[in-house]
Formats: C-alpha cells, structure tokens, sequence
RNA sequence: GGGCGCAUAGCUCAGCGGUAGAGCACUACCUUGACAUGGUAGGGGUCACAGGUUCAAUCCCUGUUGCGCCCA
C-alpha cells in the first residue's frame, strides 16, 4: 500500500542505494546494444554541488535516463579534476592553520599532503550527486590524477612535442603574484577600478627645458619604460620622433618612437611603453626592437636586476640611491614612494581620477600582473583548425545552433595557450635539462636519459622541469583518457565519441573547445556529436547568483526541503532553449504539487483495485473513455518522445504535466469513478487494466524527470520488483484510433465546460442541483447524454437529463453545444436580467467572429491566393458561427 | 567599438504567417469518499515602437528604443 503521503528524505537514500547496489547505472562494454555515451564535464575536486551542477546534471540524468530505458547501453562516466590551484590553495591554507608552508614540508610531502586531503574530503561532490539522483556510472569513477590519466597527459604532451605543436616560449603571460604562477587568460576577470591618470613629465635628453607629457595608471612602471610612444599623424609630436627622452628617477635615456598604438585622443596623446609589463606595449616593443627590461618579480615587488646597470644619476632628475631602496618593495607601496617622488623633484604634472579596466585573478582575485617569462606553449591555432572544420562540416553540432557563432569567433582568433604553471599540484611537466640547458621531452625519466645520453654521447645529470600543466589540459583528454587511453581499451572502441555534451555557454572555450582539439588531433575523430548549452541559474528577479550578494539557492537544501523530484521537475521545466532559468524555492514548491498530485493518482487507483495486468492488450479494449485515454496516451507519448530528442526540456515536462494533470486526472479519473463503483463488472475490469497499462506508461514517461516516486510507485503496483523502473522499456506511441470514442469523450467534456460555466456565472452554488433538458438534440446526443448521466450528475451537478418538450421552463438558463440548446431551469435562482445579459455578451462575441471571418472571405484576393484548406476552414467556422448565433437568438428569443 | 540574445497577461515563460496560450498570482464559489500540496469558474493582452513585404504579420525584413550577456 502507498502511504498517504510520499516523503522523499525517506524514500530517496534508500532507493538510490538500491539502484546503485543493483549496478543500474552500470554501462555493458560486453552488451549488443547500441551506446549511448555522456561524459560528465568533470567538476572540481574541491568543489561542492552548487545550483548550476544542478541544473546541468539534472539534464543530463534526464537524457541519460531515456536512453537507458529506450534499450541503449547508456554510459555516463563520472569523475572530478584536480583543480590545480584550487586545491593547492586549499591545502596550503591548511597548513597555515598548522603554521607550516609548502615550502618548509618540500614538494614531495607537499603532493602527499593532497592526496591525504582528496582521500578524505576531496571529491564531495560526488556525494551530493547521489542526493540529486544522478544515475551516473559510480565504478567507471575516474580522476584526472590518477595513474591512467596521467599517462595519457605524458604521452599528449610528448606527442605534441615531437609535433612541434608544444614549445617553450618567451613572452608575456598573465601573472598572479599572490600564487607566483602564470594563469590563463580565461581566468582573469576584468573589474572597473577607481583609480588615477598620472601625467608626468619625461624631459627631452637634449633639451631638458622640453618635455613629453605621458598618461599612465602605473606608474610604478615607467622604472622599465623603453621608450615613448605617439601616433604617427600627431601634428603635436611629429618632430620630437626619433628623439630621446630621459627617464626621471632612472635616467635612463629612452626613444621617442612612432606608433599607431598611441591614440592621440586619449590622454596627452604620447604613451610611456613598459614591453616587459603591459600586453600592448609588448607588441609595440617587439615593433620597434625595444629592449625589455623587468622591474617586477614573481611576488609583484620591484627587482632591479635588469635595470641597475643603466642607473644614471641627473641632477633633478634621477637619483640611483632612491630608485635602489625600491628593491624588494611591493608593487602598490612602489607606486605610492615612485609618485611622492615625481612630485617632489617636479615632474609630476597632475593626477586626476580615473576609471579604468584592471585584471583580477578569477580565482583568489588578485591584481595580474603581465609578466615576461619562458612558459611551455601548445600551438592551439594549428589544434583548432580541425574542431573548425568539424563544427563547419556539422559532425559537431550545437543546440542552440547559434553558439557555434561564439565558437567560431573565440577559435579562428585563438592565442598560444599557455600550458605551464608554477605549482606543486597537478601533472608535472615531463621535460628535463640538461646541464647547458638543453630540453628532453619524454614519458618518463629513464626515456630522457636515453635522448640526454644520445645527445650528449655521455651520461649527465638532469633537472626535471618542476612546473605542472594547467588543469584544462588533462580535462582536454577526458573524453578518450577515461576510457583508457592510451591503451586500445574496449571502452574506448565502443564510448568514443560520445553522442552529448551538456554543458553551461560560459564553459565553451574551456571543455568544448579543447576537448574538440585533443579528440580530433588523437582520436582522429570528434569527442561528442552534439553540444547542448543551457543557461545559467539566475534568482526569481534574473538576477545572477552570488556569495556575496547572498541570492544563491543550495540545491541540497531545496533536495532537504522538497525532494529531488521536485527540483529536478522545476529545473526541467523551466529550461527552454537558449534562455537563462530564474530559479527560487517558490518554484521548487510549485512543482512539488505534480509530484504529490501523481502519488495521489496512484493512491487513488490503488484503492480501487487497479492493478497491472499482463495480458492487457490496448488494442482490444472496447469502452468509449478507456479508448479515449489510450488515444491521448499516445499523443502523450508522441509529444513527450519528440520533446526530448529535440532537448526541449521544457516542453518534455510539460507534455507529461498536461496529460497526467488535465486528461488522466482531471476527466479519466473522473469520469472512471461511476465505472469503478458500478455494476457492470466486466467494464469496472477493463476500465481498472487501462488504468493500470495509462500510469504504468506515465511512470516511464516521467521517470527520467522524477525517477524516486515514479520507482515507489511502479514497485509498490507490481509493475516490476523495485528498481526495475529504470530499466523498463521507453512507451511507443501507438496510432491514434481517432474515432467515435475520441470524438464522445470530447463532447462530454465540453458539455460539463458549458454546464459547469453558466451555472458558475449565474452564481448557482454547487449544492443546489438542476435538471438538464435539451432542445433539438440529435437521437446520439441523446443517446449520450443517457450514457454519462452518472458522471454529469457528480461534474456537471446535474440530477435529471431529458429532452426539453413544448415550452422553455421559466427563469431557465440556456447555453448553446453544437445542434442543441442546453437548458437548465433555475426558476427563483437566477436573475433573467443577467441571464440575458449574459447571452448577449455570448452573442456579442459570435458576431465578432462572424464578422472577422466575413470580412476574410469577403476579400476576392483572399479568396484567390489564401491557400484552399485555409479558406475551406475559414468557411467552416463561418457556418459553425452563425449556426450558433441562431441558436442564441432563438435562446434570447425564448427569454422574453 | 564588435558580436549575440531578449522585449507576448501582474510575474515566469511557450507560441511564430490565418482562432493569442500555459503555470503562478488575482477574484468568486466549493472541505463531494485520491489530492485544500486540492476542485470549479472568471477577470486580465493596441504580442515594445515605427516603417516595409504579403490576400493576411505577434510571427518575415529594416530601423528605433529599452534590457541582458560575451569579446575587445
């Protein structure tokens, strides 16, 4: 028996601990059936289930969850990556909290240390996975770490190598000094900073009474300045190119130079160029072969090394001593002494406020810093031209289409990716030197020493590179390196490519982008055919969730508070294609009443006897409403089916709602309570086996959305033993019979509309009763109305039907249904006044439509050129129309 | 500055050349034996604005306005 109420914290743990223990998300390399393969988009190691995870897994577990049932050996490969600098931050701040460093426990202890903190809290998030009901394939669980993994990083990277698609390079990267790594473009945030336009003086070298005036917002740069920059047609400085400025503090004497970088509306028009500290100046230094000097080091202070030999000391100008006690001093403290001491020897000109654009670290948010370093590159131009081409060809498709434009635009314009970063934790880079320097790619130690000692024609010592690769390059291989590779496993054969990625737009560059590189370049085929982007998760007013802004919603409390199913039918629904989804716990609570509203359902039925019954054979059922649900069944199926290989997630949930709520509910269920109590035994039966064979196919309809209560609910009838839900065949639409049934269920259920709505509106209230009488009904309807004169007496509060003979009963309401005149005598009831009233406004409204369809079929051009079914059906309503207005002039007629 | 998207009922959104829809909210009535996490009925829309194409435009095209996002 179902309880009276369905409690998910009771039923949800257990069932999925069953679902799990059975191996009911488990892929079958060894089955004959077709694959159907997700690979999750790892989450970070550290990470915790957020409302995004949500959104995007529950997806996901939908799709894969229909293809399960729909018979294909489905595989949705779970796992994390190790999050470079997240978890090293993680773990460094745990041994802050001991006192200790990274630094005072040596690297090796260091890596140790993380793989103690992942052993016993990395990884969460798995867990929280199970809460949501994410049928994923726990045993298949893989890392980005791990032993196989791994391997696949070193032999990519050496492949590359060999390819000369990985190289080592000299050039500015994006620098966090707080973590003393270089980090990736695609993790720095630009943030609006208020800040200052520093206008200093720099005075001509040969004539110091001149000077050029540049704009800056760091100025504690200009301690490596290179030059001076103007734009080419600036009438103001054309005459100074080619000369020289000195450097105040410095003195060192730098160029004026030429270049269409310098913008002449914006500042004084003439720039200072730091080549070694800003991206821009970088490309203008490598223009002009300026020289490129460092003044900052990893930790963001000044370091003089590359500029002390050309401090010069200039009466007024610079002053060695000054500059030198900068050394070792942070950037920002640099900045504050560096524009003290412009306006103290006179060379600062103003200093205005300023908005300007500042780079921050993603993660952490530290200031970034450009920075001039040698890095390991991998050539992503030459990688991306294949995934181009796929995405051009449509062997990788995107749902919406349109974000192809995105990916498009971010690939043909891709910059070297920078693979290294200066951590501890992650894959370390396989590279060693030698003792001039010399670089030996391979897998792994004792391949190095061969290349070293073929080169070298002796045995020398080598240094490993002591780098790490960035997190995105392993989770580039995540859709073959799970699989095995390198190995030529089964899995890989079989999984490879994958039929879906669900993923958020925000992460295109990142997982779509370079898992297309790397599958393409190895597997020599794409790593998915369809990319499926949904939105982001906003609050109920749109607005992006935030820590700091206090509007995130935790999924597992919404899961506490009102069931997976219900969160996961509310993300569902309202995921339409290319929109964002404005999520609170208002609408987790508005579709936890289907949830509820199904369970009752079920109770319902099963106090009635309803029980599955095998033999039961759609086709050779008799009974008009049993025929009739079986014929929106289908549609039900038909719809629910097409709505889910088109990624309508929206649609799919609401073509279930629809049919379960509005047809099996409001009118079957209904309709079916005088059959389940009547005498007529033999129609009670086949009624409660339709019953049955309807819910039996809206639990699998619905299970990919809300599978626990659609579990209970299946085992507890005996559809199967439990947990055998999940792999019970997806319902095939039947064709739809379309007949006299269809057309008799459709009928009553209009009649009960109108009779329920003139009553409703004449303020008849539901405990008074009334005889129907029908004037100028055809035999069928009468024959009809006799059939369903149980139901018409509960639904439409009817205790009478007849024909009407001779003259209307007095204070009678009329409406009209087809070729007959309902009449409801409600004599001392009802107002004849707002009756008429009423009919008038009905009558009003028939002739607005006369009229429309009139003036249409009176307009000889759209007669012509309107296509034939069109007119056809607009002749049709005509004559539907004005039937009815005879109809209510003969009714209003009958009043008076 | 370049690109993309959005504008339809009070709110959240479907629809998309020919009858404008849903859920929630609102109003009224109903505790009838699955469900008040419910039932029944109702009100509510110049489909942002201006042009154009078409027999016909909420839908297609152009422009304007407003909002959002991405890239620089």
């Amino acid at each position: 028996m179902l309880p009276k109420t369905f409690l998910p914290s009771d039923v949800e743990p257990r069932l999925y601990a069953l679902w799990e223990a059975q191996g009911a998300f488990s892929a079958d390399p060894a089955s004959d059936r077709e694959p159907f393969t997700i690979m999750i988009p790892p989450p970070n190691v550290t990470g915790t289930l957020h409302i995004g995870h949500a959104l995007t897994m529950t997806l996901q577990d939908v799709l894969i969850r229909w293809k399960r049932m729909q018979g294909r050996d489905a595989l949705w490969q779970p796992g994390t990556d190790h999050a470079g600098i997240a978890t090293q931050l993680m773990v460094e701040r745990q041994l802050a909290s001991e006192n200790t460093t990274r630094q005072a426990l040596g690297r090796e202890r260091f890596v140790e240390r993380v793989w103690e903190w992942k052993k016993e809290s990395g990884g969460g998030i798995t867990r929280q996975l199970r809460r949501l009901g994410a049928s994923l394939d726990w045993p298949r669980e893989r890392f980005t770490m791990d032993d196989g993994l791994s391997d696949a990083v070193r032999t990519v990277f050496t492949t590359l190598h060999e390819q000369g698609l990985i190289y080592r390079a000299r050039r500015l990267v994006n620098w966090d000094p707080v973590f003393r790594s270089a980090i990736s473009d695609l993790e720095v945030d630009s943030r609006e900073v208020r800040g200052h336009l520093w206008h200093i003086r720099y005075p001509l070298a040969d004539e110091p009474e001149r000077s050029v005036v540049v704009a800056t917002t760091r100025p504690e740069t200009m301690l490596g300045d290179s030059a001076v920059a103007v734009h080419p047609d600036d009438e103001r400085y054309r005459a100074l190119v080619g000369r020289f400025v000195v450097l105040p503090l410095t003195g060192r004497r730098v160029p004026i130079v030429a270049d269409a970088y310098s913008d002449p509306e914006k500042g004084t028009g003439a720039v200072k160029i730091t080549p070694a500290h800003d991206f821009n100046d970088f490309e203008v230094g490598r223009r002009h072969d300026l020289p490129m000097p460092s003044i900052l080091d990893a930790g963001g202070a000044v370091t003089l090394d590359e500029i002390d030999p050309e401090l010069r000391a200039v009466e007024g100008v610079a002053d060695p001593a000054f500059v030198r006690a900068l050394a070792g001093v942070d950037r920002a403290e640099a900045r504050k002494r560096i524009v003290a001491e412009l306006e103290r020897l006179g060379w600062l000109d103003k200093a205005e406020a300023h908005v300007h654009q500042v780079p921050h670290a993603e993660r952490g948010g530290a200031v970034v810093e450009p920075r001039l370093t040698t890095q390991w590159y991998c050539d992503a131009a030459t990688l991306a031209k294949p995934a181009i081409k796929a995405v051009e060809q449509g062997r990788v498709e995107f749902v919406p289409r349109q974000w192809e434009n995105t990916f498009f635009s971010w690939m043909r314009d891709i910059q070297p990716w920078c693979i290294s970063r200066q951590l501890w934790w992650g894959h370390r880079i396989p590279a060693w030197y030698g003792p001039d320097g010399e670089v030996f790619v391979a897998t792994d130690e004792a391949a190095a020493q061969a290349k070293a000692l073929a080169h070298y024609g002796r045995a020398v010592t080598l240094e490993r590179d002591p780098d790490v690769l960035d997190t995105w390059f392993s989770s580039a291989l995540w859709p073959f390196s799970t699989l095995g590779w390198p190995q030529r496993t089964p899995e890989l054969a079989r999984y490879y490519p994958g039929d879906v990625l669900v993923t958020g737009f925000d992460i295109i560059f990142f997982w779509v982008a370079r898992m297309m590189m790397m599958g393409l370049h190895f597997m020599e085929d794409v790593p998915f055919r369809k990319v499926f982007m949904h939105g982001l998760v906003r609050d109920e007013r749109g607005q992006k969730m935030s820590k700091s802004k206090g509007n995130g919603i935790d999924p597992l409390e919404m899961v506490e508070q009102y069931g997976a199913d219900a969160l996961r039918l509310t993300v569902c629904a309202l995921t339409g294609i290319g929109r964002d989804v404005k999520l609170g716990p208002k609408r987790v609570e508005e579709h936890r009443s289907f949830v509820t509203k199904l369970w009752n359902a079920a109770r319902f039925l099963e106090m009635n006897g309803v029980a599955p019954v095998e033999a039961f054979e759609p086709a050779s059922v008799r009974g008009r409403l049993a025929r009739w649900i079986l014929d929106e069944l289908s549609a039900a199926v038909t719809d629910v089916t097409a709505a889910l290989e088109a990624y309508r997630f929206d649609d799919y949930a609401q073509a279930c709602y629809r049919f379960t709520w509005n047809r099996f509910c409001d009118w079957f269920l209904e309709l079916a309570k005088p059959v389940f109590n009547g005498p007529d035994e033999a129609e009670a039966a086949e009624l409660r086996a339709t019953a049955a064979y309807v819910l039996g196919t809206v639990l699998r309809l619905l299970n990919p959305v809300i599978p626990f209560v659609c579990e209970t609910i299946w085992s507890s009838f005996g559809f199967g033993p439990q947990g055998s839900l999940i792999r019970a065949p997806w319902p095939e639409a039947r064709p739809r019979e379309g007949g006299e049934a269809a057309r008799e269920i459709d009928w009553l259920v209009r009649l009960i509309g109108e009779v329920r709505a003139v009553r409703s509106e004449m303020g008849v209230p539901p405990s008074r009763l009334t005889p129907l009488l029908l004037r100028d009904a055809s035999d069928e309807t009468m024959v009809r109305v006799s059939r369903w004169r149980e139901a018409l007496a509960r639904m439409a509060r009817v205790e009478d039907v007849g024909a009407l003979e001779g003259e209307m009963p007095k204070g009678a309401a009329q409406a009209v249904l087809d070729e007959a005149t309902l009449v409801l005598p409600l004599a001392g009831i009802i107002d004849i006044d707002a009756e008429r009233t009423r009919l008038e406004k009905e009558r009003a409204r028939v002739a607005d439509e006369i009229a429309k369809v009139e003036r249409k079929l009176g307009n000889a051009d759209f007669v012509a050129r309107a296509k034939p079914e069109v007119v056809d059906e607009n002749r049709e309503r005509l004559a539907t129309f004005t039937q009815e207005a005879s109809r209510l002039d003969a009714a209003l007629a009958r009043l008076n």
